[in-house]
RNA sequence: GGUUCCGUAGCUCAGCUGGAUAGAGCAACUGCCUUCUAAGCAGUAGGUCACAGGUUCGAAUCCUGUCGGGGUCACCA
């Protein structure tokens, strides 16, 4: 039992002596503020009405109380209405002595997938990419760590209007430029041909969209037409800017869906679809290149997944259930033939679910997508990592699987996090102000490697090994900087800024652990633990009370899907243990007892610090 | 407009299942390397927790409203 659990089972019964109230007071304890004496603080505010006495005398006789009962409490004080508990000293070297930082979680029965990254084969990855792709990774480490078997999921859009795009650019313009013609890493060539599709129809279409807007377009499809003067008088009558945009957009598409250049494209996708050769030969050499250039953006990062599931093998899923759902009441029809769920009783709308012609949309896939993952891989949990733009489209699906009676519905959920913004605003491709996965990670390297020169404590360390470290310090300072943010917020990037390597950093915590392990070379630490009767220095009781939380941390993190969470406790370890090497000297300490007390602590504080930083997708180094 | 998320130090962020005098880091200033790696430690300065009400012994935290910002409300994905 931790030392918490301890207290409040000391405490529950002192209060069950006491006041005989026994289950209807929660006990509930929390740690001490630095400025007041103590380690615990229980708040007797709640009890007053037990008690009958004044909140200082039900704590001070609460107090009374508790010592008697728990060992491990050794005084205590009362400021107002608050009993703060001190841990007995000895009691802080027999948790250290108990100490293993190899203990891990019982392997739980729940199977999990975690699915995240999931790009489009169109472009290459930007740093929103990253901020989903390292949030996706921590979260199912941390997950293992609480004991679930994970699978890691990718959902690759490999298909659609859009990936058509560059292939028809590439085929009309790219005078058989490939990766390796080029020198371009094939993700960015892909990329590139998408960009010369978006200014070649830009080209072609620019001036007759100037002419929809003015009201002067003639278009030789009726029902085209009819909908371009609808949207045009919409757009006559509308009355804020926000309005006006969309109607203006609306048409845009309009005109451009007319173009030669837009309709070729419209053209090849359902040659795709008719599984014509030449356009699905195109189409593989395409991706193969996208995935070269993904798996090395992946590898760099330092993350990998179990099972690959593309929407060219899973787009057509998802009609089965719309029959299924039609016939169980759940869907119903409209004249037009288009299927639709009601979700108006949930507060939602109505929601499409097949279009008129019998065809998918993105939801009619996620069912059927969500079926294949349960059948696949037997799990009872899923979990989608995706931006919160989609929060309304994951709480329609939830509540479409939950109505359709699918037992796994209550274990799926949403890890929705906020977007990544420039000081500028929003990151916009259009614009040119996205910021580039693989740059972004080539600057981090040199960053790295700069600060590192500068500080100068490399020598002797070869090409490879000087290599590996500023890898290593790079990612380092990549991930914490974007996981140690809340998820659920949108978070400020700054690319004139570089991340930092000092202050709360994930190199901070690296050094940190690169100074315990100079220390336990020096020693020619071998393991021995710890003796229990021993003085402790108030840091050393610090550290370990932070070394104590570990546990709680991982499975609190787990519970909540937030790496931001393992972030600021390795923080709060790495300090803590600073502080400890900046009071007390281990390799001068003549007492052995005391030595191997030290380095007993050294080694966990180590090791703890080593496995946080792996479950946020860190590696340490043994020297920096 | 409906709905939803957010608003904490100059900047980037913690704290939010209600608890004491709201915490870090960066930037600024001051100390500490003949002492286990100074990518560190100690300290100074910096706040009407957007605003207004309400619930409570107690509110940054819960409720309501206002203001400001983002998302979303497609037979797009």
């Amino acid at each position: 039992m931790n030392i918490e659990d301890l207290i409040i089972k000391g405490l529950s019964t002192a209060i069950e002596q006491l006041y005989s109230a026994s289950a209807d007071v929660e006990v509930k304890i929390e740690k001490t503020k630095p400025i007041f004496e103590g380690d615990y603080t229980f708040v007797v505010f709640p009890l007053v009405r037990r008690s009958g006495k004044s909140p200082e005398l039900t704590a001070e006789e609460l107090g009374r109380e508790v010592i008697k009962t728990s060992p491990e409490i050794s005084h205590y004080n009362v400021i107002k209405g608050f009993l703060n508990l001190s841990v007995a000293p000895s009691y802080w070297a027999e948790i250290l002595h108990n100490y293993n930082a190899q203990n891990n979680f019982p392997q739980k029965e729940e199977k999990v997938m975690v699915e995240y990254s999931s790009p489009n084969t169109n472009k290459p990855l930007h740093l929103g990419h990253i901020r989903n792709i390292l949030m996706g990774y921590s979260i199912s480490e941390i997950m293992k760590a609480a004991g679930y078997p994970v699978v890691k999921a990718n959902l690759i859009n490999d298909r659609g209007v859009h990936i058509c795009k560059s292939m028809l650019a590439w085929q009309r313009f790219g005078n058989g430029e490939t990766p390796e013609s080029s020198g371009i890493k094939g993700d960015h060539l892909v990329g590139k041909y998408y960009v010369v599709f978006e200014s070649k129809l830009q080209e072609q279409t620019s001036d007759t969209v100037a002419l929809a807007l003015e009201g002067n377009w003639n278009c030789n499809d009726e029902i085209v037409q009819k909908r371009y003067i609808d949207t045009l008088e919409k757009l006559r009558s509308s009355k804020d800017d926000k309005q006006s945009s969309k109607y203006k957009g609306d048409i845009k598409d309009l005109v451009r869906n007319q173009s030669e250049l837009m309709k070729s494209c419209q053209e090849m996708l359902r040659l795709w679809e008719a599984k014509d050769t030449e356009v699905l030969e195109l189409w593989s050499t395409m991706n193969s290149w996208v995935y070269q250039g993904f798996n090395r953006t992946y590898e760099r990062l330092g993350v990998n997944f179990d099972a690959m599931y593309y929407e060219s093998n899973t787009y057509l899923l998802g009609k089965d259930i719309v029959k299924e759902g039609l016939s169980s009441g759940v869907f119903f029809k409209k004249e037009d033939g288009s299927v639709w769920i009601d979700l108006t009783a949930e507060g939602l709308d109505e929601k499409l679910v097949q279009r008129g012609d019998g065809t998918s949309v993105y939801i009619t896939q996620d069912m059927g997508t969500a079926d294949l993952k349960f059948q696949d891989h037997g799990i009872q949990r899923s979990v989608y990592v995706v931006g919160n733009e989609q929060d309304y489209h994951f709480k329609v699906l939830f509540h479409i699987m939950e109505k359709l009676g699918r037992s796994y519905a209550k274990g799926m959920y949403h890890a929705s996090y906020g977007m990544v913004d420039l000081p500028s605003g929003k990151m916009k491709s259009r614009e040119g102000t996205v910021v580039d996965a693989d740059d972004l990670l080539q600057e981090m390297y040199d960053t790295a490697k700069a600060k590192t020169e500068e500080l100068g404590k490399t020598d002797g360390m070869s090409e490879t090994e000087l290599h590996e470290l500023y890898h290593r310090l790079s990612i380092a300072a990549l991930k914490f900087f974007i996981l140690k943010v809340d998820p659920r917020k949108r978070m400020l990037f700054n690319p004139e800024e570089s991340i930092d390597f000092q202050g709360d950093t994930g190199p901070f915590v690296m050094y940190t652990y690169t100074r315990i392990k100079s220390i336990l070379r020096s020693a020619n630490y071998s393991g021995e633990s710890s003796k229990t009767n021993l003085t402790l220095h108030p840091t050393e009781m610090s550290c370990i009370k932070v070394l104590s939380e570990f546990p709680s941390v991982v499975s609190n993190a787990a519970e909540e899907y937030n790496p931001a969470a393992v972030c600021q406790y390795v923080l709060d370890l790495a300090k803590a243990y600073n502080k400890v090497y900046n009071e007390v000297s281990i390799l001068k300490e003549t007492d052995t007892d005391l030595r191997s007390m030290r380095l007993h602590l050294a080694s966990q504080t180590a090791q703890i610090l080593q496995r946080g930083l792996q479950l946020i997708g860190i590696e340490t180094v043994e020297r920096m």
